[in-house]
DNA sequence: ATCACTGCAAAGTCTTTGCAACGAC
DNA sequence: GTCGTTGCAAAGACTTTGCAGTGAT
């Protein structure tokens, strides 16, 4: 919240109520969210915004370093909470969707490790596999 | 090719001029192709297939296991040949969308030591990092 | 009072689907 | 001859944009 109040105002932007409604119930929400989730979340209350809206504001959200996009492959893109937040991957089954966070400080210090070599600085990361979860393999 | 033959007939699907240009097209080329792309650079020759045609049998190609799609940030789905191909990853520069494969069989390994815990068995994973490339980093 | 923001609807992408003609087996 | 395939154009899903009115500073 903070954050964002200081992105705004380092941006000329302002502080309206649709942004307020947007990024608190955004901000609250772990995992992934859809545009038209938060959109429908949103619509339930009196605060109600115009899908747009929510996509002008998520896009925001991302310049200011609180949310990132992430690309599924359901062909829409997915908003996530970012701050404070541990980096981490992406497991998900293929044969239920579930979708399951995994932290893996070694892994990430890996990836920098390894790319040194080509020079390239890393300043994020989506890891996603594709698999089977546990409950999917015991019912089967 | 002998896959796609043999994936063609283990399904009662049929060997047309246009599923044969498409796949030739697309396992000559390394790297990642959009639908698009590939559509375009069919159209050149005296072959010419439909668009719609490209989208299916780039799916076919999924099935066959001889493609792999990947959702880009740039909302496009980019089809990639994967016969024989080793696992790799890929670097994004974020300055100039220049796509960098490596390949690192450590982390392979690792993916699936650590996702074990979880009682997921991985069948694919999609790691994109995003960062600088060297050639940007110098021209900054 | 200014200038950014909103909502709506229209436009834009990328991808899929319906359908009649076509072609591989 | 059958039944999967194709191409086209229309439809669909997701996202962006234009614009006139609204609202934060």
């Amino acid at each position: 919240m903070r954050i964002l109040r200081q992105h705004l105002s380092e941006n000329g932007l302002k502080l309206t109520r649709q942004r307020l409604s947007i990024a608190e119930q955004f901000l609250d929400c772990e995992g992934h969210l859809s545009a038209e989730e938060l959109y429908h979340q949103l619509s339930d209350g009196s605060q109600r915004v115009g899908l747009a809206t929510v996509y002008r504001t998520l896009k925001m959200l991302v310049d200011a370093g609180l949310a990132q996009v992430r690309h599924f492959p359901d062909g829409t893109a997915r908003y996530e909470n970012v701050y404070g937040e541990p980096a981490h991957d992406h497991l998900i089954c293929v044969e239920c969707g579930r979708i399951i966070e995994v932290e893996n400080p070694l892994l990430q210090e890996l990836y920098q490790r390894s790319f040194d070599l080509y020079g390239f600085v890393a300043s994020g990361h989506r890891l996603v596999i594709t698999g089977v979860c546990g409950p999917c393999q015991n019912s089967r």
